[in-house]
DNA sequence: AACAAAATCTAACGATCGTTAGATTATTTG
DNA sequence: CAAATAATCTAACGATCGTTAGATTTTGTT
């Protein structure tokens, strides 16, 4: 039969290794998290992570890359799902949602990264930065034209509101809490704080 | 002579290493600090450091504490400077920029207990977080005098919105840098942002 | 100057960490 | 079923951690 590609066993292990790692690197971060304490989340003895993983930092940095790709793949997808008459700020919006749903309903991946990025050898951590700029920059692009479109709130500063509204949307996860505002929600609040 | 109460050599020693033990955390949070650091950060041995602190835990909280009664002091004072005629709007502006400026110019002890909080001990987190409300009513009460007087954007909703210009505001350590805008002109921003 | 008190240093403890090598078990292949 | 490969376990290593006790040095008092 055509070799379709079946996760392996390995690969799978793997995933559920690094599902263990997301976890527990959000609840304690980089240096609190003991790879005793991930191999036990998987089901396994510490060793026994090194074969599949090289180190404590490799381990992390494919929980980071998982967590930055999946961001962004995310809000490109929600990108596709709108419709050909979605305004600019439409967009925004729907990439706001995009961003808060993966955050805070799907991922542990994404927060592990915001809490972890400040503890990790400086070499990865330069890495994944890079890897989270295309990221910002769509956010910039879709920011600038909404405001050559004179969509937002005149007077604003783009550069500073791209990183505050980021801030607003990467600080939820020190607080959200169900019940409350869904993301979508928190989403449409934030269309509302940048529009005209 | 009266008794004046000029700082003594303890006191002295003893806020050093407070400030070490600040500029420690702050860089690389609780648990990748070590005594060993902040004691060489402070000029001393770390076993010195148990003459001034009973355990590293206690040596945080002090740190912590003196952050966030730190933070609500200086928006206190802030307020002491307004004039009589200052709108709400100028107060949460005020208090915005006393926030942003005592995180981005003056106190490691702040951003500190940002990069710390989530690996700490719980029940010295608790302690923490209870200290932080009285903080953030003060901003939940302005902000529900401004909605009252119709001076900020219809359909916002309030505790959403605080705990988003909290979010915005506690990210700005991540970012910001010098040449950019002051801690007075991002509070700027913030206030557009929320006004109507 | 002599003594008391305060402050710091030295050296070690038990615990835990990331990591490794080799033995052991589970799975796949012929 | 047997051989080969994949996956995991066991047990230990050196390093580093928070912490402590006791010796030592510095400072203050008479």
């Amino acid at each position: 039969m055509a070799d379709q590609h079946v996760a392996s066993k390995s690969e799978r292990t793997k995933d559920r290794i690094l599902d263990a790692a997301a976890r527990t690197f959000r609840e304690v971060g980089y240096t609190a998290a003991s790879l005793r304490d991930i191999a036990e989340e998987a089901g396994m003895q510490a060793g026994s992570l090194y074969y599949h993983f090289e180190s404590k930092e490799q381990l992390a940095e494919e929980v980071m890359t998982v967590g930055v790709d999946g961001s962004y793949a995310t809000i490109l997808s929600a990108m596709d799902d709108l419709s050909d008459t979605a305004s600019t700020l439409d967009k925004l919006e729907a990439a706001f949602s995009a961003h808060l749903s993966y955050l805070l309903d799907q991922s542990d991946y994404a927060v592990a990264i915001l809490r972890m990025l400040h503890q990790t050898p400086k070499p990865l951590r330069e890495r994944i930065l890079v890897r989270q700029r295309t990221f910002g920059q769509f956010f910039g692009q879709l920011l600038e034209q909404a405001q050559k479109e004179e969509a937002i709130k005149p007077g604003l500063d783009l550069s500073s509101l791209r990183m505050l509204v980021f801030g607003a949307m990467n600080w939820t996860p020190e607080w959200y809490t169900t019940p409350g505002l869904s993301p979508a929600e928190l989403a449409t609040q934030l269309r509302r704080m940048i529009e005209r």
